[in-house]
DNA sequence: GTCTATACATAGATAGAC
DNA sequence: GTCTATCTATGTATAGAC
């Protein structure tokens, strides 16, 4: 059913190749203007959710007439899955430090701190993918049973393999990707919650830094890894 | 502003208090419509989120004509906020688990298996919750700044006690709560993730006890906790 | 207290001039 | 490639018969 927001289907060729009929002198009004309204896409969606979403407030955050956003994306769906893909494309890179012959705290540590960067810095990608998690994932079912799991299954092996050594505490590694992945996003999707319970406005970068340390010392010591207090 | 879902205003008086103008004989009928409208309404808010249910759809399932839901609510909002009322009644109980005198891994371990219960058998009502947190908890932001932020403050007091004490490892017990909060209710509000991962289209009751074993000892391993082998 | 029929607003989407 | 005007569908909410 859901063939992944990856795949091409035919309506997705008119908004993703690069070649425009008759394109601007510079080219770059296309370009520019699909960012505009996927940054504004992202923002509505990550506030409102995608039923709570309307194109014509899309529109006026990209400022561009609500037609105008039509013309690049002919559906709001379109547009949704638009911007679950550009999501996507970044969602696994963190994983790449995770490798057989790397240290198990410091591989470990780097997903973690990498993860904890992405949530303060697109804290508005981590809540549109969380939106459509929970609402049951039906554009991205596809990535999940696919590309994720292959990825986390590769990733788990290594840290069973880090286990049968000694190098940390045996735990079910899948279950504990999904502590790691629920505690970083925690601070993006539910910063409301924690500011309301922090009692603070706005969490600073500063404010961030310092949970990452705690959110690591956390999860290593969860696997029965320290880190050389330098 | 947001005055808190649980302070009755005038709108509200309606539809909470119990001696309806004239009942049903044994005044049976209302209490057994609410409870319809409101299990149906928590479910469609879960699966499609505030924006995307419809009076519609929740009148469908609880199989009442759509009026009839505006009979009871008089909007969709007002029907919202008696949905998350319910909710947060129940969401601070657990927590009566952790009090000074307690065993600190027995406690918090209570606590934990308290929260994978209501994951397990009330998903719907995390994914409520969640979803309107992610989209800033314009509704229940005087819940969060005064009776949880309360309870965390007090709870953690407690926690501070049991370190100074060297009964658990030294951990800024705020985010302690944010990380059990984070852990238990990601097999909630992800299960979709969860479920694809893993290879599974279901998780079962055993799956649930076994994922509870694992959630519990990577926390209280995470505090420098452990429970005695028994 | 229930429910059919309907009013009214707003949403998504498009036609067609520029 | 852009954008005003507009069509159509759907959603919330209510009037009023039962």
């Amino acid at each position: 059913m859901a063939q992944g927001v990856g795949g091409a289907s035919k309506k997705d060729q008119k908004s993703v190749r690069a070649d425009a009929p008759a394109a601007a002198p510079e080219g770059g009004i296309r370009r520019e203007n699909l960012r505009r309204i996927l940054t504004a896409a992202e923002q509505v969606f990550a506030e409102q959710g995608y039923g709570g979403a309307t194109t014509a407030a899309i529109a006026l955050r990209a400022g561009l007439p609500k037609a105008n956003v039509h013309y690049y994306f002919s559906t709001k769906h379109d547009l949704y899955r638009a911007v679950l893909a550009d999501i996507l494309k970044q969602w696994l890179d963190p994983l790449a430090h995770v490798t057989p012959d790397s240290d198990p705290a410091q591989a470990l540590a780097g997903y973690i701190r990498a993860k904890m960067r992405a949530t303060r810095d697109r804290p508005v990608v981590s809540k549109v993918f969380a939106s459509e998690i929970i609402h049951g994932a039906a554009e991205i079912e596809g990535f999940l049973t696919s590309d994720l799991k292959k990825l986390v299954d590769e990733k788990s092996a290594v840290l069973d393999g880090w286990i049968a050594e000694g190098r940390m505490a045996p735990v079910d590694t899948r279950h504990f990707f999904f502590f790691i992945w629920a505690v970083t996003q925690h601070y993006a999707d539910f910063d409301a919650q924690v500011r309301a319970v922090l009692g603070r406005k706005k969490l600073t970068r500063r404010d961030f830094d310092a949970i990452t340390v705690e959110v690591v010392r956390f999860i290593l010591r969860g696997a029965g890894l320290s880190l050389p207090t330098a």
